[in-house]
DNA sequence: TCCATTAAACTCGTTCTACGAGCATAAGGT
DNA sequence: ACCTTATGCTCGTAGAACGAGTTTAATGGA
C-alpha cells in the first residue's frame, strides 16, 4: 500500500493551474497574463508564479502587450519557441493534410497529398512518414499526434469508415515505434470541437454542428466537450428517422434523414440515378440556375431546416454551426430553409430561435479539432509533470 | 448564448478532496474508507487526513465494516447525525411529495398531499409550509431545497408547465426569506439524473432516460451531468418529427414523436376521442384484453422502439432507461418494441444494441434526481468552506 | 494458543501551491 | 512633476497531500 504504482502523479493536480493556463492559451490565443490570471481568478501573485515557472519550463514565453489605458501594462503570453507541439491530421476520402500546432493552436508546417492509393497499409504508411518525418524534424518537441477521421472510432480503431470503404482498421502503427500518443477522433466531431472552442460557437454552453458532406454527421458538445457516447458513435444524426419510412438506408435502417438531405436526395427529386459521388452531384445542381433544381435544392433545404428544429427542441442549444454543403444548401434555399426551421420549432422555441451560424473553420474545422485533440493531452497535469520531468 | 466563466476554473479548491469524498458518499452509499481511498487515488494518509477534517466537522460517522478476509478492518462512511440535510421535493401535477435527504442520500420524513387547489400561489404556498417546517425541524442542518417540477425551469423560474397548466412562474418564494438557495429542475431530467448516479444506469458514462406520461419526456446524461441544454428545455426528445407530419402538435410543430406514442395515440389508434387524462387512459386500454387494444398497443409500442432506435443512432448510449408509461408499454407488447427498436438501429449498433432497461427509482426517481440535485450543491467545495466556518 | 500474514490506519516531517499584504513599476492623465 | 491606475514582484504563511515508517486489528495456519 505504500509503495502505491503512482509514480506518474507525483502529487495529484500539482500542475492543475498551469495545465488551465495553457488551455487558455489554446482556446483564446493571444490572450494577456493578466486576462488569465483574471479568467481563472488568480491573485496576481499566483499568476506571477504559474507564468515564470511555464516560463522556466520552456511552455511559454511573454511580450509586451499593447496598454489600453491607464496602468502598468500587461504581457501576452505566446508559446515557447522550444515548447511542445502536437501534429494534427485530417484524414480525408481522397487526400490527407497535416500541420504542426503549438501551444496557441496556431497551425504551421501546412502540408497535404492525395492518397496514391485509397488501401488503409497504403494510407498508412504514407501518415506515418509524416509522422515520422515531423519527429526527426522536432525531436521532444512533438508531443502528441491528433488525428481526424471519416469514420468511427473506439480506441485507435476504426470500427466503421464506409466513406474510406475501411473496416475495422487499427490506427496505431502511425506512431508505432514513436512512443507518441495517437488521440484519434471522428472528423465530424473533431469539426464541431474546433467551432465550439474557436469558431463559431466560441463560448455557447451547448453547440450542435452539422455537417453534409455524403449524408449527415455532427455533434453535440456540452463546455467544449463532444458528446462521443459509448463507442464513439455519437453524432449520428444522419440515421434519424425524420424522413420517408418507405425509404431504405444502406445503414439497415429506414426513413433516415440522411436520405433527404445531400446528392442523393436532389437525385431523386430531379429523378435521376444515384450518383456515384454525392457530393460533386450535390455541387452540380446548386450551381444549375434552372427552375427544377432550384425546386429540388429547397426541397432539401426544407428537410435540413425541419430536421435541425427537431435537433433544436431536443437540445436546446446555444447556437448551431453548419459545414461541409450544409452552408451552399442553406445559402441557395434560404427562404425554404427558414420556414421549415421556424415551422418546426417548439413555439417555445420561436420566440428566439438558436442562431444558425456557417462554420467559421470550414475546411480546416477537423484538423483544428484534431489538434484541439493533441493539445488537450499535452496541456494535462500529468502531461506537463513528464514534460517538466520526464525521468519520473 | 451564456458566458461559461466557471467552467474554466477547474482548480481544485481546499476542499475540493473532501468534496469529492462526500459526493462519493452519495453515489455509492455505505462505501467504506478504504475503498474511497481507492477510488480516489488518495494516499492512507491523505485519507486519514481527510476522513478526521469531515469527522470533526460533523459531515460523518464512521462505523465498523464487515470484513473481508485478512488485513485490519476499515470501517464504513455515514453521513453524522448532525451532518447537513437537503429537502428534496417533486411537484407533480395532483400532489407533491418530499422527503429529507442526508449525504449518503437516503430519504426520510417523506411526506406527501394532493394539491387543494392547483393555482400556483396555493400550491407554493403550501410547499413554502413544508420547507419552513423542515427549517423549524433541523435548523441550520437544512443546506439546501431541490426541487422537481414537470415544466422547463431556468433560473428558478417556470417558464413551461403544459402539464401543470401553469406558465412564468417564479419559484423562488419556495425560499423566501430563509436563505436557503432552491434548486429547481425538470422532473424527467431529474429522474435520468437518478437513474444515471444510484440506478438502472449506474456507472454508463452516456445514458439515455426517456419517460412517457402525456407525451415523452427525457434526457441524456454524459457522465453523470444531463444535457440541459441553453434554456434548461434540453431533453425534449417528444418534438422531434418521427411521426406523421400530417399531426398537428399544440406544441406548434408537425409530425412531433409526443402525439405516436401515449394516451393520445392510443385513442386515434381506437378511433376515440381525444381523452382528457391520456395517462388515465392509457392505462386501462393497458389492462383490456381485446384484439383493437392490444393492436393499438403494439402501433404505439412499435413507434417508441424505433424513435429511441433513432436516439441511440444518434447519441450512441451505454443504456436507455425506461420511466412511467413506458414500462408497461414495452412489457405489454415486447415483440412489438423490440422489433421497432431492432429495425430502426443502424447496422454498426445491431450487434450489440444497447440494453434498454426499466428504471429502477420508478416514481422516486425525481425526488431523488432533486435530492442529487441538492446534495451537489451542498458537497461543493465553496458550500463545505461555508459548512466549515460560517463566518467567512 | 500463538504467531506470521495481511490490509489498513496512524504519525511525522516535508514539499509546494496558492494566497494575502505590502511594495515596486510603468504606463496615462492633469 | 505628480497623481492615478492596473499590473507585476517579494516575502512569509497556510494547509493539503505525500512518502516513509510504524502501529493496529483482523485472519489463518502451525
Amino acid at each position: 500500500m505504500t509503495t502505491r504504482d503512482s509514480a506518474i502523479s507525483s502529487r495529484r493536480g500539482r500542475w492543475q493551474t498551469a495545465a488551465d493556463v495553457l488551455g487558455l492559451l489554446g482556446r483564446q490565443p493571444g490572450i494577456t497574463r493578466a486576462a488569465v490570471a483574471h479568467e481563472l481568478r488568480l491573485s496576481s501573485s499566483s499568476a506571477t508564479e504559474v507564468t515564470a515557472r511555464l516560463r522556466d519550463l520552456q511552455l511559454l514565453t511573454e511580450a509586451p502587450a499593447p496598454s489600453h489605458g491607464r496602468g502598468r501594462p500587461t504581457t501576452v503570453l505566446l508559446p515557447h519557441p522550444n515548447g511542445p507541439l502536437v501534429l494534427a491530421i485530417d484524414l480525408r476520402q481522397g487526400n490527407w493534410r497535416s500541420a504542426v500546432v503549438s501551444l496557441d493552436g496556431s497551425l504551421q508546417d501546412n502540408a497535404s497529398k492525395r492518397h496514391r492509393s485509397r488501401r488503409p497499409a497504403s494510407v498508412l504508411t504514407s501518415l506515418r512518414e509524416v509522422v515520422e518525418h515531423t519527429r526527426d524534424l522536432y525531436g521532444d518537441r512533438l508531443r502528441a499526434v491528433g488525428l481526424a477521421v471519416a469514420g468511427t472510432v473506439r480506441d485507435n480503431h476504426l470500427t466503421q469508415a464506409t466513406t474510406l470503404g475501411w473496416a475495422q482498421v487499427d490506427l496505431s502503427p502511425l506512431v508505432a515505434g514513436t512512443a507518441l500518443p495517437l488521440l484519434a477522433g471522428n472528423d465530424a466531431t473533431l469539426s464541431g470541437v474546433a467551432e465550439a472552442r474557436t469558431g463559431a460557437a466560441a463560448g455557447a454552453g451547448t453547440a450542435l454542428h452539422l455537417i453534409v458532406e455524403v449524408g449527415i454527421g455532427g455533434t453535440l458538445i456540452v463546455d467544449g466537450i463532444p458528446a462521443a457516447g459509448s463507442t464513439g458513435a455519437g453524432g449520428e444524426y444522419g440515421h434519424m428517422p425524420f424522413g420517408d419510412r418507405a425509404l431504405h438506408c444502406p445503414c439497415g435502417a429506414r426513413g433516415c434523414w440522411d436520405l433527404e438531405v445531400d446528392g442523393r436526395a436532389l437525385a431523386r427529386r430531379l429523378g435521376e440515378p444515384e450518383p456515384d459521388d454525392p457530393y460533386a452531384y450535390a455541387e452540380t445542381v446548386l450551381q444549375r440556375q434552372d427552375k427544377e433544381a432550384s425546386g429540388a435544392v429547397a426541397t432539401v433545404a426544407a428537410a435540413l431546416g425541419s430536421g435541425i428544429a427537431g435537433l433544436v427542441n431536443a437540445h436546446d442549444p446555444d447556437v448551431v454551426t453548419l459545414g461541409g454543403l450544409a452552408i451552399p444548401l442553406r445559402a441557395a434555399a434560404h427562404m425554404s430553409f427558414d420556414e421549415a426551421y421556424r415551422e418546426g420549432l417548439m413555439a417555445f422555441h420561436r420566440a428566439e430561435p438558436p442562431p444558425i451560424l456557417d462554420s467559421a473553420h470550414q475546411k480546416d474545422g477537423a484538423l483544428r479539432g484534431a489538434a484541439a485533440l493533441g493539445l488537450d493531452h499535452i496541456t494535462t497535469d500529468a502531461a506537463i509533470a513528464t514534460w517538466a520531468d520526464p525521468h519520473s
